[in-house]
DNA sequence: TTAGGGTTAG
């Protein structure tokens, strides 16, 4: 190992000044070494800047900050220690509670008395690990020296108390406090927000003697958090200032509560206002462009990263690998998870998801056993993406295996979510008897997911019998969701029940369930093209139906049959063919084929799943066209090449 | 010194 020397000193510089001049942990060691070297052991003024830097650097290691700390051979100072413990209190590292308390312990072997600072910091430590009962003992030692008196100390007490939910608590210790400030204010009402007492927030938001960003900005995120986005828009309208806070809760409100054009929309506005976008800004921007498959905004956002020289961490990788993956570009999302040094839980998860949903699921059960090769547990997450994995492969025995394990070796207790994967499991390997036996047997109440699941896999192989019965059980309890309607019926009229699918339909009509409309996305240049089925409406409408119908002319002569069996049975045959004979995304393939590229790769996103008729239809035209074509469903990619489909015609 | 923001699944 060869150490830079410390340069010359001209300046007769001291070694304070020489740490300061570090940019980076590796360079403080080589510099500490140095000393050591030099017989220079910890000398007290040289020890605090690298403890300070340490601790408190968010490129520093408190580890290292605590090794230093306890192995000084002069005793440190209260300020030192106060550092460390502050340190600890904003690092996510696991046992940094249990650490704060041993340096509040070695402060009192050392004969130091904790003071006001001490406490604050301790406060902190307890809120981030949610430790209230140990937050309480400090807070009768604090009542006890009169520590209370000091607006940092209440102020962290009341942030306690209100992120642990104890908002009586937290209450009375600002009612009862001599000093208030602005701070004391917005801790109350972010407890508020967070425990979802909106009105409360509201009444203190409006009675608070002054305002700062902060407190705008919680008010913002309340609405937001409590799905009130236009009221969450007219206060980012009205604030008197923005910061970048304000632009971040706007724009993942939008992308968190489902509507991804609106964030980007507004993400182009910050920049027509030349605001420089964070690293939390383009991680909301990027979960736009997952769902709306934006492939071209999403690679922008990536060279902008680049070029920007951003610090990738791990949820903005994760949020990149998901991009890629959900525009179906499966290979970029693979390289950004290789080349990123930060692998956490959720990186490997939106990696081993990104796999199954793109038709690799045997690479997604090898990545997460090498997950856990390199010592990474998973994840209640992590385990619905990896029992997605073996319901798209058909691993049913490896699938009871991994979910055998959650709970035996991992602790994790199965919810609902991992339930639904299982019953998807069994149903999708038409297992359909052991699925609605796996139903009645579980510990918790199933929900209409699961039943939903297995109604979808009643659906996939044609059970009429199970179908009816799960079928008629959600028509009951789900009224208002159009897909079960639509599912029930199109299982009869595949079993050739043309009755009882028309009843079907006329009960949805009867309890006025609207149908969501299928709907195509394509991406040219940047603009994004929406398509809905027998669609007039885009400029090109014209040339469009013209290609659609060409292109039917040349996959005919390879054996396409439209294939009509599940649509309306109160129609006419020529009008069925009519109307899937323009489902959206066959709209969308023709719009493609006319204005890109020969040979480019299609990507289109569809709002629902695609039906059996487009899927055999753009099957033929991969082949006849010699096109790359990608369509992403409710759940999963297709990639259709060569006249073949990575999900092997099994969704 | 204390308060507000981001990812992965269904």
């Amino acid at each position: 190992m060869v150490f830079k020397p410390i340069k010359p000193n001209p300046h007769n510089l001291s070694f304070t000044s020489i740490f300061h001049r570090c940019k980076s942990m590796k360079e403080f060691k080589q510099s500490h070494t140095q000393l050591i070297i030099r017989g220079l052991t910890h000398p007290p003024p040289s020890l605090r800047p690298v403890i300070s830097f340490s601790a408190l650097n968010p490129s520093g290691d408190i580890n290292y900050a605590l090794l230093l700390l306890f192995q000084s051979s002069t005793p440190p100072a209260i300020f030192l220690l106060n550092t460390v413990i502050r340190g600890l209190a904003r690092s996510s590292f696991t046992d940094s509670l249990s650490s704060s308390l041993l340096v509040f312990r070695h402060m009192a072997e050392l004969n130091l008395a904790p003071n006001n600072f001490t406490f604050t910091f301790l406060f902190q430590a307890c809120s981030n690990s949610g430790a209230f009962e140990l937050g309480q003992q400090f807070h009768s030692r604090v009542i006890k020296n009169f520590f209370g008196m000091d607006v940092f100390v209440s102020n962290s007490v009341i942030q306690l108390y209100s992120v642990c939910g104890k908002l009586d608590d937290a209450r009375r210790v600002f009612d009862e406090s001599i000093k208030l400030d602005v701070v004391s204010w917005n801790s109350m009402i972010n407890g508020y927000v967070k425990y979802g007492d909106i009105s409360e927030a509201l009444n203190m938001f409006k009675e608070m003697p002054e305002r700062n960003d902060v407190s705008w900005n919680s008010i913002l995120g309340g609405l937001v958090k409590y799905g009130c986005l236009d009221d969450a828009y007219r206060v980012f309208v009205e604030m008197p200032q923005r910061n970048l806070v304000s632009w971040v809760v706007m724009i993942s409100g939008y992308a968190q509560n489902g509507q991804p054009k609106e964030a980007l929309a507004l993400f182009r506005e910050m920049q027509s206002l030349a605001q420089e976008p964070n690293s939390a800004i383009l991680v909301s921007v990027l979960s736009a462009c997952s769902q709306l498959g934006a492939l071209d905004h999403g690679s922008w956002v990536h060279s902008y990263i680049k070029k920007k020289h951003m610090r990738m961490d791990s949820i903005l990788s994760t949020a990149l690998i998901d991009m890629y993956a959900k525009c179906g570009s499966i290979e970029l999302a693979m390289q950004v998870f290789s080349s990123s040094r930060e692998k956490d839980v959720s990186a490997y998860t939106a990696a081993i998801s990104g796999l199954a949903m793109n038709g690799r699921s045997n690479k997604a059960l090898q990545l997460f056993e090498q997950m856990k090769g390199e010592g990474i547990s998973p994840d209640s997450i992590s385990y619905i993406a990896v029992l997605c994995a073996c319901s798209h492969v058909g691993c049913v025995e490896k699938g009871f295996e991994y979910f055998a394990s959650m709970s035996d070796v991992h602790g994790i207790r199965p919810e609902l979510d991992h339930y639904a994967c299982m019953v998807d499991l069994l149903g999708r390997a038409g297992l359909l008897e052991q699925a609605e036996s796996f139903i009645t047997s579980m510990p918790i109440t199933p929900d209409n997911v699961i039943w939903g699941a297995l109604l979808g896999a009643c659906r996939v192989h044609g059970n009429a019998e199970i179908g009816q019965r799960v079928g008629n059980l959600l028509l009951k309890s789900d009224q208002y969701h159009d897909g079960r309607y639509i599912l029930l019926s199109n299982i009869y009229a595949e079993s050739m029940k043309e009755k009882d699918s028309e009843e079907v339909r006329k009960t949805m009509r009867r309890r006025k369930i609207k149908r969501v409309p299928g709907c195509s996305l394509i991406e040219m240049n940047g603009v994004v093209h929406e398509f809905s089925a027998g669609d007039r409406s885009h400029e090109k409408v014209g040339e469009i139906y013209l290609m659609w119908e060409e292109i039917v002319k040349e996959i005919q002569n390879c054996g396409y049959k439209a294939e009509t069996r599940a649509v309306v049975f109160d129609v006419e045959e020529e009008e069925k063919e009519a109307i899937i004979g323009y489902h959206s995304e066959k709209l969308a393939v023709a719009f493609g084929i006319i204005y890109t590229k020969p040979g480019s790769t299609l990507r289109i996103v569809k709002n629902i799943r695609i039906c059996n008729d487009c899927h055999s239809a753009i099957k033929l035209v991969s082949k006849v066209f010699n096109r790359k074509i990608v369509v992403r469903d409710r759940k999963i990619f297709h990639h259709f090449e060569d006249g073949f489909c990575s999900c092997m015609d099994y969704w």
